[in-house]
DNA sequence: CTCCCGATAT
DNA sequence: ATATCAGGAG
């Protein structure tokens, strides 16, 4: 696939830039990030994890305090309580392990298809598309998709995109998307896939 | 569709 | 000073 090869030689090894040690702290690690930044979630994580050394110490812990510890990643009350519940579910149905398919895995508290998909991604090695805003912004102004939709988008790219480059295309649209096809000031000048992108095309004829 | 919220770019 | 960024739930 043309844009996965031209963006793999600027980006040759583009993964989840998420910080975590267990499968759990990628999943409570991504539930912190939505709609934040992985920098900023790496900022407290560390400390977090640390702080709470399992999930039986986030099921357990204070609500309040858990608020003021993840705070600087935003939404903290809908987090801090979505990941206490999460934990608290992982340990009464799952063992404290997480569950392998996107199904349960979203109806985990604070877990959309995002999330699900990145710890399928991450934690099980299966090929998945996740669409974050990253993913959303560049399928679109490249033209891959022409939706606002994340499921459409997703199952529109399933069909676009070869499955064992599906993690890999994801991560290259957050790549790609954070350095240079930005949400403000896109440097499509600089873009090396400016050759095959709408954006650039609609752009260019003004 | 609205609400949830802090951090950062402009 | 404020618009913009970044997912999920109800």
């Amino acid at each position: 696939m043309y844009v996965v090869e031209k963006l793999l030689k600027l980006y040759p090894d583009p993964k989840c830039t998420l910080k975590y040690n267990k499968p759990y702290e990628l999943l409570i690690a991504t539930i912190l990030a939505a709609q934040s930044t992985d920098e900023r979630v790496n900022k407290i994580t560390p400390k977090l994890f640390k702080k709470y050394p399992s999930l039986e110490h986030i099921a357990n812990a204070d609500l309040e305090e858990l608020e003021e510890d993840i705070k600087s990643v935003g939404f903290y009350k809908n987090k801090a309580k979505n990941i206490k519940e999460t934990a608290k579910l992982l340990l009464e149905k799952y063992n404290g392990m997480l569950p392998d398919n996107i199904e349960e895995l979203t109806t985990l508290k604070g877990v959309g298809r995002k999330t699900a998909n990145v710890v399928m991604a991450n934690i099980y090695g299966v090929p998945s598309v996740i669409v974050d805003t990253h993913c959303m912004r560049l399928s679109n102004r490249i033209g891959f998709v022409s939706s606002k939709d994340p499921d459409k988008i997703e199952i529109e790219l399933r069909k676009i995109v070869p499955r064992d480059m599906y993690t890999v295309f994801s991560n290259l649209m957050v790549y790609h998307g954070r350095a240079v096809c930005k949400a403000r000031k896109p440097k499509c000048n600089e873009c090396v896939i400016n050759n095959v992108c709408d954006f650039y095309s609609s752009q260019s004829d003004l």
